[in-house]
RNA sequence: GCCCGCUUAGCUCAGCGGUUAGAGCAUCUGGCUGUUAACCAGAGGGUCGCAGGUUCGAAUCCUGCAGCGGGCGCCA
């Protein structure tokens, strides 16, 4: 059989809207079973539109037994012509009864991992050029589009401007960890100066250069004239975390808005969410229920949680208060000026709150040079959303703008100003108070899709010491 | 980076000092009046992660290494 010239209807659009009579029809996809009876052979066939799968009706009388035995196995991609009749007294709503098929690419049964069963999330991980074939990454990978969407739906319908910060920078963006250098110089022979220092002068860039940890200080330049922008895009930390959490390469949202304090934004954050949360459980019903089912049976109910509560808003010495009242034997003791341990985190969410809490006001001790001081002297503008089962998952704060102020601050931190001076700038001119926050893209996946480790919800992992 | 655990058939696991190492699923062969995690019968498939050590004897105990997973730290 000729390749159909037509692209044909994908599985979501049968199932959406089904025949009401039989009618020819030509699908495409890869076979996910068979099973094969004396006269007819049944093949659930999947293409990566749905979850769902279509079960195709192959008659031996009109497709030979030895012909689908020997090429339709798990994997194999076809294209298949035949007639879509409605099967309301079926498990499933239509089947296609086959006339005939085209093999484009078989699946050797005795060399493909996958088979017609589940698989461990840590197995898949070792093929992640196959996972996109299993309906769990395909629910997540749809998921994960679907969000993408509805983030930029958010701040476009609210009139943030999307904006695109370099991935390459010359600036250590202090306190978000270890940046990887981006360099052409030979490293079997790196030139050096004659004090022994590298000789970045002869690097590409003339300076050194690093792979992005954030786009907020640029996303602030940009604020200061567009007001409100937003970026989405890859950030990339050479930590050596080893965690289900922490990923080298991941995305990251960051919008930053002139004219916001901390209580704008933290306002903004929960709507974000709350947004977010109720975008996934309105567009991917099928998706979720297929996560809960497999992974988190209370998937469904936390979700909707987001949506519907109000998240519990303390301040951080509220919240030492309520660690130490808690009469909690914590690992790490509890103390003002110490910052929040994982265990006190978990504390707060999961048994105190019993839904999202947003912390604010951290000592300034524990927190980033450019969060705007509190008058108090011992505080800063700065927040976290903390969700149940993921911890962290947004940081933000108002940005100091007095240009004294800050310029203390670095000073007193022992920061170079030099490669800061866009960023002093805008504080010499025409400043204004302006806040943002960063959302880390995989940790929201985590939360929405009840899976456990980031790895699992981007298509291609880098992790310290892994490049799926 | 620190701590803990795991590594046995293609996958998921059992066996934890004593003959030729097991199960379910997958694969292959045969059967079955439409199945739907199909079912029934049979077959093949393993240097028990790697390297040392203890022992009459090691998948099993000890040491080191590697890979993976988890906890903590750092954070998103």
């Amino acid at each position: 059989m000729a390749v159909a010239s037509v692209p044909g209807k994908t599985l979501a659009e049968l199932f959406l809207s089904p025949p009401r009579q039989a009618e020819p029809c030509v699908v495409r996809g890869w076979v996910r079973t068979r099973r094969t009876t004396r006269t007819v052979s049944f093949v659930e066939l999947q293409d990566g539109s749905t979850l769902r799968a279509l079960q195709v009706v192959f008659a031996h009388d009109r497709v030979p037994r030895e012909r689908i035995e020997a090429e339709l196995h798990t994997g194999a991609a076809v294209e298949i012509a035949g007639l879509l009749v409605p099967t309301p007294d079926r498990p499933q709503p239509l089947e296609l009864q086959a006339e005939r098929y085209h093999l484009y690419g078989p699946a050797d049964p005795t060399t493909y991992p996958l088979q017609k069963k589940a698989h461990s999330l840590e197995f898949l991980r070792e093929i992640a050029h196959l996972r996109a074939r299993t309906r769990t990454f395909q629910a997540v990978f749809r998921l994960r589009s679907g969000i993408s969407f509805a983030i930029h739906e958010y701040f476009q319908t609210r009139g943030f401007v999307y904006v695109h910060t370099p991935i390459l920078t010359p600036s250590d963006c202090e306190g978000a960890g270890q940046l990887f250098c981006v360099t052409t110089l030979p490293l079997a022979q790196v030139p050096k100066r004659p004090d022994g220092q590298v000789a970045y002068e002869r690097d590409f860039f003339g300076r050194p250069a690093y792979l992005t940890v954030s786009g907020q200080l640029e996303a602030e330049l940009l604020a200061m004239g567009l007001g409100k922008v937003y970026t989405f895009g890859p950030t990339f930390r050479a930590e050596p975390s080893h965690t289900p959490r922490h990923l080298a390469e991941f995305w990251m949202i960051e919008p930053e808005m002139a004219f916001y304090d901390l209580a704008a934004t933290m306002d903004l954050a929960e709507d974000f969410l709350k947004f977010l949360a109720r975008y996934a459980l309105t567009h991917y019903t099928e998706e979720l229920a297929f996560l809960a089912e497999r992974y988190e049976p209370n998937l469904l109910p936390e979700i909707e949680a987001v949506v519907q509560a109000p998240f519990l808003r303390l301040s951080y010495t509220e919240v030492i208060e309520i660690l130490q009242k808690s009469g909690k034997n914590f690992t790490f003791p509890v103390s003002w000026g110490s910052d929040l341990q994982a265990e006190h985190e978990r504390y707060l969410v999961e048994e105190y709150a019993r839904k999202p809490v947003m912390v604010y006001n951290y000592p300034r001790a524990i927190k980033a040079f450019y969060m705007r001081q509190n008058e108090d002297g011992a505080t800063v503008a700065s927040f976290d959303v903390l969700f149940p089962r993921i911890g962290e998952i947004i940081g933000g704060s108002q940005r100091e703008e007095r240009y004294d102020v800050l310029v203390r601050r670095m000073q007193e931190l022992g920061m170079d100003l030099f490669p800061y001076k866009g960023y002093l700038d805008i504080r010499r001119y025409g400043s204004v108070p302006h806040s943002g926050f960063g959302l880390g893209l995989e940790r929201l996946l985590l939360f929405l899709t009840g899976l456990t480790n980031v790895r699992d919800v981007i298509p291609f992992f880098r992790a310290a010491g892994q490049m799926a």
